[in-house]
DNA sequence: AGGTCATCTCACC
DNA sequence: GGTGAGATGACCT
């Protein structure tokens, strides 16, 4: 069963206002919500097409025990976006939910990225180029590829990937400008990082 | 087999 | 500081 749950979210720095969509499954045996994506949208037209054109259906009636830990899940974003330090994919295990990170990373090189991307504490930032050193590779462009089709951003924190010269990089598809560059650098900021 | 990249380096201005 | 070519490797068709 697919299942949409349609937040906003009110982001503080430079008042940008974004919306978030969660797609997840419930795995009626093992009675856990299974993450499928995290969406981001400027604005509600935005994400409105989208689930015209993904053919998505938001789900009004959930059972209580999925709605209950959907809601925790929105809790810990809003949280994070409010800035307070915390460890989103700590926040996320203790809700016992599953990203299914094997089926949606399937060669090892793949896989090999986001484990590093992802033992980024808060307030920690890497480049593409020493994430390549660190597994042994110099695919710097093909780290790239990974990330940007990361299918949960802020969860597998791919934002605090910058370019080593100092660069912003991309963000969502986004390499030259736009707001989804603008939201990469806000995101670094309520983790404190400030002139980028 | 060839094209596409969310990069990097280095040589120029 | 900026720009452009070439190297580069994983992934897709």
């Amino acid at each position: 069963m697919r299942c949409i749950n349609f937040s906003v979210i009110f982001f503080k720095p430079n008042d940008l206002n974004i919306i978030i969509l969660i797609s997840f499954d419930y795995l009626e045996q093992d009675k856990r919500i299974k993450l499928n994506e995290i969406k981001l949208f400027k604005n509600k037209n935005d994400a409105i097409n989208y689930l015209e054109e993904e053919k998505l259906d938001i789900v009004e009636k959930i059972d209580f025990l999925k709605q209950d830990k959907i809601n925790d899940l929105v809790k810990i974003f809003i949280k994070y976006f409010s800035g307070k330090p915390i460890n989103l994919i700590e926040k996320i295990d203790e809700l016992n939910i599953d990203l299914a990170l094997n089926e949606k990373f399937a060669t090892p090189f793949s896989h090999n990225v986001i484990k590093n991307v992802m033992k980024l504490k808060r307030g920690e930032i890497t480049t593409y180029s020493e994430i390549a050193d660190k597994i042994g590779s110099r695919a710097y462009r093909a780290i790239g590829n990974v990330l940007k089709n990361n299918p949960l951003p802020l969860i597998i924190p791919c934002h605090k990937v910058i370019k080593k010269n100092g660069g912003i990089g991309g963000f969502m598809g986004e390499i030259n400008q736009g707001w989804q560059l603008n939201l990469k650098k806000n995101l670094l900021e309520i983790e404190g990082f400030t002139n980028l």
